[in-house]
DNA sequence: AACTCGATTCAA
DNA sequence: GATATTGAATCGAGTT
């Protein structure tokens, strides 16, 4: 029998809080709310130890929002190893076209941001506390109480219906809570980060280290040549403005100072200043304020914002995780004794997009390895180059350009899929939204949008008009690809993490998830188990497929390479 | 002093 | 080639 066991923080008053009141409590119910045991009271920093102990019951721990309570769970050193996160939940429920209609929908949605609150006609009476006229209490606030967690858990299975539409959906909470588990972990675990190593780049590239505020040795020297040429001795290159100045006044006609565009010109100014452009911005984003502010003995821990895009993709938080660019790579190594593994899906997107559409064209291109030779080798006369611009420009919505030319070859080789994206294309266009496969909404038009529309009353309005209207389109065209690519992410790194458990609960340690960038991930593992973990991140990436598409088709190879350091990968 | 916005560059 | 999706972060420069 599934268990469900729901953290609630026990509010109470700050007198009670000091006569040494619980401060959270424990519920275990089964699927239909019947309470299966006792209330367990928690007392000071209790949580950790008692969840790990009811963990035997392997319960589904329900939580307000997993990002607010795993951390300090996995920082007494235990994990959990199911989850449901009310808050997630509730952003995928108000969106979704999938979520049965009814009062809890109704409340969502007329609640725009995040709801954490139970609706309060499905509440039981609050309890009025007594201290209502203490002077400097602090404001009531029961979102995080058990009742109100309760209600809500049971509201939102109730919305979650049985048939087709409901399994997907049911899948991708269960994915998205699991992925919140995740993040909670990689962030707790920390992406290997040598320091030293790091330093070291930062002195071959910018010279010996300087004081905050100070221009590192060869930036200045950089700057200096800069000047000269340009005959600006006052020359601040970190100002687009006064480099932009300085350049026209040199002759050189440019309208901004962006470093492909410099790339065009032939003048003596180029060759430095791009130099400059590109150890300046290592300086100011992976130079030594980065490593004082995000490494930490040895760790690199930024956060993820499970959920964070609208597609389902993750945001991060904390040292810029989105972006470590290739230079600084060669920093993030394994520990002595340990390897890195680093996975990726191989152009998960148009493999996704051949799964969506069921297109047994494409579906037969991407059967190989890569598939954008598939492509080539299909109809663009064996063009890799053509092929992958095509089929990016497809999900993307280029319409003019290279990118442009080639879809009418693109759709009259793959029409079910190319045609997928154009009927997405078009449902955005016309203020309606579209969904992944598991089915999150992509949120309908803003009302501002709507006027936009319908007002379209002069030229300049028209003209207005139709260019949201066509960017509406190009989200919601690539919407339904990007999200669903997400979701076979998700649904990896979950079947990834189920079987490093497994291996952990036979006392085998086959390592950590430690990173994650939408279709990568990163493990830091135990050099004697790295085959396997290759092995296991494989067996995932097909379970995954399975389990949001059944058996389809479409292949969705990963390439795992065993490295010492991030640079050795691809 | 604190905030906002545009420009830029980095990532998938 | 020049074009299209989603982000984070820093800086300068302007605003409140």
């Amino acid at each position: 029998m599934q268990q469900f066991a729901i953290v609630a923080t026990h509010a109470v008053s700050q007198p009670e809080q000091e006569a040494g009141a619980a401060s959270a409590v424990i519920q275990l119910i089964d699927a239909h709310g019947k309470e299966l045991m006792p209330l367990v009271q928690i007392y000071g920093n209790d949580l950790p130890r008692v969840v790990s102990e009811l963990e035997a019951h392997s319960p589904r721990w329900v939580f307000d929002s997993i990002h607010e309570w795993y951390p300090r769970i996995l920082a007494a050193g235990h994990t959990i190893n199911k989850a449901h996160d009310l808050g997630l939940t509730d952003n995928i429920l108000r969106n979704s076209p999938y979520s049965l209609p009814g009062d809890y929908l109704t409340v969502l949605r007329s609640q725009p941001d995040p709801a954490t609150l139970a609706p309060a006609h499905l509440l039981p009476p609050a309890r009025v506390s007594e201290d209502q006229g203490e002077l400097f209490s602090e404001p009531k606030d029961d979102s995080g109480a058990l009742e109100n967690l309760r209600t809500r858990f049971l509201a939102q299975r109730a919305i979650v219906g049985t048939d087709e539409r409901g399994k997907r959906l049911g899948l991708l909470i269960a994915a998205e809570s699991a992925g919140a588990l995740i993040g909670a972990e990689m962030t707790h675990e920390g992406v290997p980060w040598d320091v030293a190593v790091h330093q070291q780049l930062l002195i071959d590239a910018l010279g010996p280290r300087v004081p905050a505020g100070v221009r590192p040795p060869h930036m200045e020297n950089l700057a200096t040549q800069l000047r000269e040429i340009l005959r600006a001795p006052a020359l601040n290159p970190d100002s687009p403005q006064e480099l932009l100045r300085a350049m026209n006044q040199a002759g050189i006609t440019i309208t901004n100072t962006r470093a492909w565009e410099l790339t065009e010109i032939k003048h003596p100014v180029i060759e430095p200043l791009l130099a400059y452009k590109k150890i300046a911005r290592l300086a100011s984003a992976n130079g030594y304020a980065w490593l004082d502010r995000w490494v930490n003995q040895g760790r690199f821990q930024p956060e993820y914002v499970v959920g964070g895009v609208i597609t389902g993709r993750w945001a991060s938080r904390g040292g810029g995780a989105l972006q470590i660019p290739h230079q600084v790579r060669s920093a993030v190594r394994a520990d002595h004794g340990k390897v890195l593994v680093v996975a990726d899906a191989a152009q998960l997107e148009p493999r996704v997009l051949a799964a969506l559409s069921r297109d047994t064209a494409l579906a037969g291109a991407a059967r190989g390895k890569d598939l954008y030779q598939g492509i080539a080798d299909a109809g663009f006369g064996g063009d890799r180059a053509h092929a992958k611009l095509a089929m990016l420009g497809a999900m993307y919505g280029a319409t003019t350009g290279e990118s442009g030319r080639l879809m009418p070859k693109l759709k009259s080789t793959y029409p079910r899929a190319v045609g997928l994206v154009e009927w997405a294309a078009q449902q955005g266009e016309t203020g309606a939204s579209v969904a992944s496969f598991l089915g999150r909404g992509s949120g309908a038009a803003s009302e501002e949008w709507m006027r936009v529309q319908k007002r379209a009353d002069s030229e300049e309005a028209s003209r207005r008009a139709q260019s949201e209207a066509r960017s509406r389109g190009r989200f919601t065209r690539n919407f339904i690809v990007q999200s669903t690519a997400a979701e076979w992410a998700l649904c990896w790194m979950g079947e990834l993490r189920r079987r490093l458990r497994l291996g952990a609960a036979e006392g085998i340690d086959l390592g950590q998830l430690v990173f994650f960038l939408h279709d990568e991930i990163m493990l830091h593992v135990p050099a004697a188990q790295a085959e396997r973990v290759v092995q296991l991140v494989h067996e995932s990436a097909h379970a995954a497929a399975l389990l949001l598409f059944g058996t389809i088709p479409v292949d969705f190879p990963v390439t795992a390479v065993i490295v010492q350091s991030y640079d050795q990968a691809k």
